[in-house]
DNA sequence: GTCTATATCAGGATAGAC
DNA sequence: GTCTATCCTGATATAGAC
């Protein structure tokens, strides 16, 4: 099935991304690494933004995969001891040393800061951070069933932000992968903690 | 005193660089911003490469400025509650709609992002930012004296890698000033009360 | 040190054949 | 749907006068 060109050309994107960056995507590079001419490109996402915005699309879709429940049963049965091994687990996933993961963090942080100066791709990008913050909120209410909602958000959102903002320091190689991983985690008791009281 | 050009240009690429990102910025709408011509700013500063390097460089030190303490009397001397008064205040320093912080966020988040791609960028970002984590940390080991130093240490990098996550989710749109103020708050106070057991 | 040109080039985008 | 060839804009960089 040859037609599947365009996920060829949108994993080529994610790469050339993380390697030079959404700065330094250039139509032709992307063309060689995908094994395609320039002109095919245009032809599925119209122009460089159109392109852009489908890597985008794509990138998030990627991370759900792996974000998402990693593949055993059903989530909303866990006990409170598996919903935080799983929590842990899935924010520790962000920090690992995989080609797909690297490239998911870079091309996630380079839309990020993409989108501070094109605001066509926030639309994307703010669903994809709410759909997140959701489930990690989610996480937290299974391992602190009793607590209320907002605050249950409130703790998501500070550790999202907190992966990201740690992530970029780990990718420009000023926080060593075990260092990340052990702030995380105190992170994750810190506000498991607060959300008992 | 008009021999201080390169100081002129290199405030209006400070500006650009808000405006546009380190991509977007061209040669020429600096040169018109600064109100020179191209060529002198090659030849202050070589080449585009040389202008981003000393633009950065530029941007790393005037952060330095505010985030310092802020021009009262010296630091030392101040009591548990006003220490943890100014670390709240020196850390929501961040979020502000003044051109000036904007400016610095967006340049200072563009080169974290730049340097995940060009190493050379590292040097001063790494220094950079263990002065920023150092003086965070003083300020916890103010509010509570008894708290060991790893412990203030670990505290400060969630501290501000939460904020350098934050930072760009406002930055792109994605998180309201109040609300990230809000989040800030709680994140001091559960460290606060985190460093105190 | 600073400006007014201007050479040079990279990279985004398209036409048209298959 | 896909390629080859090419156009053309816009941005970097330099020459040379003042």
């Amino acid at each position: 099935m040859a037609t599947d060109r365009r996920r060829t050309i949108l994993e080529g994107a994610a790469r050339v991304i993380a390697r030079h960056g959404v700065r330094g995507l250039r139509m032709e590079t992307l063309a060689t690494e995908a094994g395609v001419s320039t002109a095919l490109i245009y032809y599925h996402f119209k122009d460089r933004a159109g392109t852009l915005r489908h890597t985008l699309e794509f990138i998030s879709d990627r991370a759900d995969r792996y974000t998402g429940d990693g593949g055993g049963g059903g989530g909303s049965t866990l006990g409170p001891r598996d919903a935080r091994q799983e929590l842990e687990q899935s924010l520790l996933l962000e920090f690992q040393e995989l080609p797909e993961v690297r490239e998911n963090s870079i091309a996630w942080g380079e839309l990020r800061a993409s989108a501070i100066f094109e605001p066509e791709l926030r639309g994307d990008l703010a669903r994809a951070t709410l759909t997140w913050i959701h489930d990690v909120a989610d996480l937290l209410g299974r391992v602190r069933p009793t607590a209320p909602a907002p605050a249950l958000t409130a703790s998501a959102e500070r550790l999202t932000g907190l992966l990201e903002g740690l992530s970029t320091r780990w990718l420009s190689g000023a926080l060593p992968l075990s260092h990340a991983h052990a702030l995380v985690r105190e992170a994750v008791a810190l506000e498991i903690e607060h959300l008992s009281r």
